[in-house]
DNA sequence: CCTGCCCGGGTTTTT
DNA sequence: CCCGGGCAGG
C-alpha cells in the first residue's frame, strides 16, 4: 500500500486535500465534490502514511449517520477495525468526554442527557415555580433565549437583561441550571459548553486532552456555533493541526446559532491555512448545477464558485403547479410510477423534500392510498412518540433516580391515583427537606415519616418499591426482565387501550413499545451499560434512522436532506410562506438562508429534479388558502425549465418580494414597493414585518428617512473599527453591520463617530 | 382529590 | 389537527 492508494481516482485538488501538510487546512467544497472521500481517505491517509495512532484522531460529523458511515469507509480504506477512533457528532463525542470528567463539574458520571421535550418540561416546571405565568412568558421562547446565549457561552450570571423579558429570561435561566444539576441532567447545549468550561477551567486537563488529539478534522464547519468553533480551536491547540470542510452556501443551521462567517474567521485564526477549493461535482446533471448555481447567485457576500460536472446537460428541470396539497402528492406519486416504469428505478431513488414536517402529513397520505412504501424521516418520530418516551423515562429514573423531568412523566402514567396535589405536595417536602427526587423516595422505600397524607404517602410508597425492585433487577442485568417486568407491573399494554381513541393506534402504539424493546435486547447482546443505551437513544437525529437499502421513497425535509443524495428529487411547496417560509422575513439574513436551503434541495439529485407548487393550500384540514408562487421560482433560468404553458407563464408573476425590499438593488426595474419606500407609503405586508421588529429601548419613534446607511456601505465605528452594512431596521435608525474585526453588531444610526465611508 | 371531557390556541428548520 | 390546560363530575 503506497501513498497513491488513498489518491487514487481522486482529482488534483482532492488529491492536495488529502495528503496536505501539517497545520491548518480549510477546505471548501461545493456541493457532491466528493468532500466525504476526502475525508475518509485523509483519515486513512494520516494513519497509514503520516503514523498517527487512529486513537488520537477526531473526527466531527454533523449526524450520527454520517459518523457511522465515515468510520465504516475508513475501516474499509485501511481493512482493520479502528476502535478508539473518535468520529462523531459534536454532541456524542462530548457526552463520552462528560462521562469521564463530570465529577470535576460537579455532576455525578451517571447523568442523563435532556432532549428538546425534557428541556421546555423542566422550564415549564421552573417556570411556575418562579410564580411566572407561563401565557405571558412563552416557555419555548425563554427556552429559545437560554439556549442561544449557552450557544454564545454566556451563563446565567454574566446574561444581560436590558428589558423585562430577558429579565425573566435571566431568572429562569439561573434556575433552570439548578434545576438541571439537581437532576442530575445535562441538556444538549450543556453538552457543548460544560465541556469547554472543562477545559477552559483546569489546564491539566486541557493539556492532557490537547496532547490526547494529534489532529481534528471538522465536517459541515459552516453549521458550526460559538461553542463548537471554541472547542475546537482549544482541542486543536497548540500545534493547530485542524482540518475543515465547509461550504458557506450550504449553511442551514443559524436559527440554531449556527455562523457561516466562521469560515472567514478560520482564515484569520489560524495564520496561513492551506486553502483548497472543490468545484468539481461528480453527483448532478449540469442542468441541475446550473439552476442551483442561479439561485445560489442572489446571495450577497459570498465566495462565488464555478460548479462543473462532465456528465452533460441531462433533463430540463419540471416545474408544475397543483390544485392544492393532494393533487400536488398524486401527481409526485404519478411521477415516480411513471419513472420507475420507464427509467426502471427503485423506490430508493426518489425523495421528496419539503420546508415543513407539517407537509408531510398530505404526502403520507397519498402513499398510503397508492400502497406505495415510503420512510419517513422525522416528523412525530420513533423517539418523539408518547409510549416511547414514558418507557423511557421509566428506564431514566431507575438508572438515575434524581431525573426530575422523567419522575414528573411518569409518576403517574398509567394512572396510579396521583394526582396534580399529591404530587405538588410531595415536590414541596423534596424542596423544603433539600432533597433531591431519589432521596425522597428512598425515605419513602425505608418506611421514614414524611408530611405527606396517609393516602398520598400509601401511593407515592407503593411506586417507591416499584421503582426500587426494578433497581434491583437493573443490578444484576437483566434489563429485558426488568423492562416486561415494568410493563406488567403497571400494565402499560392496557394503558395504552385505554388511551388510544381507535384499536389500531393502540395496536401501533404497543408495537412502539416492543420496538423499543427490542432495541434494548439488541444493546445487552453487545453489552452495553444502560447508561450509554439511554445516551444513544437521546442523540439520535431523525436522519440517523434512515437505512440504507430500503425499498422505499424517503420523505424528508430539505434540513435533513443535507448529505445526501437521490437520482431523483421532489421540491415540494415552493410557496411564498413556505419556502421561502414567512418567519424567515422578520429575521436578519432570513430570506438567505431560505435560499441556502433551497439550493441544499436542489443540489441533491443526479439526474431529476421536479420543483412543485400549490395553488391552494391548506395548513391543516378544511378551507386553505391561496398561495402564491415561490419568488425563488422567479430566479430560474427559463430554458432549463419544463412545464405547462400556463405554469412557466406564472412564474413571471412570482415576483421576489427580497428583490423588491433590496435596497440596494442596481436592476434598472423600480418595483412598486421600493417607489412606495422612497415616497414613505408602506404596504402592508411591509408594516406586518416591521411590526415584528421589537425596537431597542430608548429609541425615539420619529422615523429618519435620509440615512447615509445602505446596505454595503463601508462604515466606520469609534469603538468597533471598519465594516461593512448588512441591514437596516426600522427606517433606517438601527443599522446591522458586519465589522472586520468583531462580526455582527447592530449600532444606532446616530451614535457619535458612527460614519459611512463611501458615497 | 382524581379522571375524563371539552375547548381554545398554536404550529420552521434540529443535535 | 393535535396538544395542553381548565372545568365539572364521580
Amino acid at each position: 500500500m503506497n501513498e497513491h492508494f488513498f489518491t487514487e481516482g481522486m482529482n488534483t485538488q482532492q488529491a492536495a486535500a488529502i495528503t496536505a501538510g501539517a497545520g491548518p487546512v480549510l477546505v471548501l467544497a461545493g456541493p457532491g465534490s466528493g468532500k466525504t472521500s476526502v475525508l475518509t481517505r485523509r483519515i486513512a491517509w494520516l494513519i497509514r502514511e503520516q503514523r498517527i495512532p487512529h486513537h488520537r484522531i477526531m473526527a466531527v460529523t454533523f449526524t450520527n449517520k454520517a459518523a457511522g458511515e465515515m468510520r465504516s469507509r475508513v475501516e474499509a480504506l485501511l481493512g482493520d477495525r479502528m476502535r478508539g477512533l473518535q468520529i462523531g457528532t459534536f454532541h456524542a463525542i462530548c457526552a463520552r468526554f462528560l462521562r469521564r470528567e463530570a465529577e470535576s463539574l460537579g455532576y455525578r458520571r451517571d447523568y442523563v442527557i435532556y432532549d428538546s421535550d425534557d428541556q421546555v418540561a423542566l422550564v415549564k416546571q421552573v417556570v411556575k415555580r418562579l410564580g411566572i405565568d407561563p401565557k405571558k412568558f412563552n416557555p419555548r421562547a425563554i427556552l429559545g433565549k437560554i439556549s442561544n446565549a449557552k450557544n454564545e457561552m454566556i451563563g446565567p450570571d454574566e446574561f444581560q437583561s436590558l428589558d423585562y423579558f430577558s429579565e425573566i429570561v435571566k431568572q429562569v435561566y439561573t434556575a433552570y441550571q439548578a434545576a438541571l444539576r439537581a437532576a442530575n441532567a445535562m441538556d444538549f447545549d450543556d453538552l457543548l459548553l460544560n465541556m469547554v468550561l472543562l477545559l477552559r477551567g483546569s489546564d491539566m486537563l486541557r493539556d492532557a486532552y490537547q496532547q490526547r488529539f494529534e489532529t481534528v478534522l471538522v465536517d459541515e464547519f459552516q453549521d458550526t456555533n460559538s461553542v463548537q468553533y471554541e472547542l475546537v480551536k482549544i482541542l486543536a491547540a497548540p500545534q493547530n493541526n485542524v482540518f475543515v470542510v465547509g461550504d458557506e452556501d450550504q449553511a442551514i443551521y443559524a436559527f440554531r446559532g449556527a455562523d457561516y462567517r466562521n469560515v472567514l474567521r478560520f482564515r484569520e485564526n489560524y495564520p496561513d491555512p492551506t486553502v483548497i477549493l472543490l468545484e468539481q461535482n461528480y453527483r448532478s446533471t449540469q442542468n441541475i448545477l446550473d439552476v442551483a448555481r442561479a439561485v445560489i447567485d442572489n446571495n450577497r457576500d459570498r465566495t462565488p464558485k464555478h460548479l462543473h460536472t462532465d456528465q452533460g446537460r441531462g433533463e430540463r428541470i419540471t416545474v408544475f403547479e397543483a390544485y392544492d396539497e393532494r393533487y400536488e402528492a398524486e401527481y409526485v406519486l404519478e411521477q415516480i410510477q411513471q419513472l420507475r416504469m420507464q427509467a426502471g428505478l427503485d423506490y430508493q431513488d426518489f425523495a421528496v423534500m419539503y420546508r415543513t414536517n407539517a407537509q408531510s402529513r398530505a404526502m403520507e397520505q397519498a402513499f398510503v392510498n397508492q400502497s406505495t412504501p415510503y420512510v419517513l424521516v422525522g416528523g412525530v418520530g420513533f423517539y418523539k412518540r408518547r409510549e416511547v418516551k414514558d418507557m423511557l423515562a421509566y428506564l431514566r429514573l431507575i438508572h438515575n433516580p434524581d431525573d426530575r423531568v422523567s419522575f414528573e412523566r411518569i409518576v403517574n402514567v398509567p394512572a396510579r391515583g396521583i394526582g396534580k396535589k399529591s404530587l405538588a405536595a410531595f415536590l414541596d417536602w423534596v424542596a423544603h427537606a433539600g432533597m433531591t427526587i431519589g432521596e425522597a423516595l428512598n425515605r419513602l422505600y425505608y418506611d421514614d415519616p414524611t408530611p405527606l397524607s396517609t393516602a398520598a404517602e400509601k401511593k407515592f410508597r407503593a411506586f417507591a418499591d416499584l421503582l426500587s425492585s426494578w433497581q434491583e433487577m437493573a443490578k444484576v442485568g437483566d434489563l429485558v426482565n426488568m423492562f416486561d417486568n415494568i410493563t406488567a407491573q403497571t400494565r402499560y399494554y392496557m394503558h395504552l387501550d385505554d388511551t388510544s381513541n381507535l384499536p389500531e393506534e393502540a395496536a401501533e402504539r404497543a408495537d412502539n413499545v416492543r420496538e423499543l424493546r427490542g432495541l434494548l435486547e439488541y444493546a445487552l447482546e453487545y453489552e452495553q451499560p444502560l447508561h450509554e443505551f439511554l445516551a444513544e437513544q437521546s442523540l439520535v437525529a431523525d436522519v440517523d434512522t434512515l437505512k440504507d437499502g430500503a425499498e422505499a421513497v424517503t420523505l424528508m425535509t430539505l434540513h435533513s436532506a443535507k448529505g445526501l443524495e437521490f437520482p431523483v428529487v421532489f421540491i415540494t411547496g415552493l410557496e411564498t410562506g413556505i419556502l421561502p417560509h414567512f418567519r424567515a422575513f422578520e429575521e436578519l439574513d432570513g430570506i438567505s438562508e431560505e435560499r441556502r436551503l433551497f439550493y441544499v434541495g436542489v443540489t441533491r439529485a443526479k439526474r431529476s429534479l421536479y420543483l412543485s407548487y400549490a395553488f391552494r393550500r391548506a395548513l391543516y384540514s378544511g378551507g386553505g388558502t391561496l398561495s402564491r408562487p415561490s419568488e425563488f421560482l422567479a430566479d430560474l433560468p427559463r430554458h432549463l425549465l419544463d412545464g405547462s404553458p400556463l405554469t412557466l407563464a406564472n412564474l413571471n408573476k412570482a415576483q421576489s418580494l427580497e428583490s423588491q425590499t433590496r435596497w440596494d438593488d442596481s436592476s434598472s426595474s423600480v418595483s412598486r414597493l421600493e417607489r412606495d419606500l422612497k415616497s414613505n407609503t408602506v404596504t402592508p405586508s411591509d408594516s406586518k414585518i416591521r411590526s415584528k421588529i421589537i425596537p431597542f429601548p430608548g429609541i425615539k419613534p420619529e422615523a429618519k428617512n435620509d440615512t447615509p446607511f445602505k446596505v454595503g456601505a463601508n462604515v466606520s465605528h469609534p469603538k468597533f473599527g471598519r465594516g461593512k452594512v448588512i441591514g437596516v431596521e426600522n427606517k433606517g435608525e438601527i443599522v446591522s453591520v458586519l465589522f472586520d474585526d468583531l462580526g455582527l453588531k447592530k449600532i444606532l444610526a446616530d451614535a457619535d463617530g458612527f460614519t459611512a465611508l463611501d458615497e
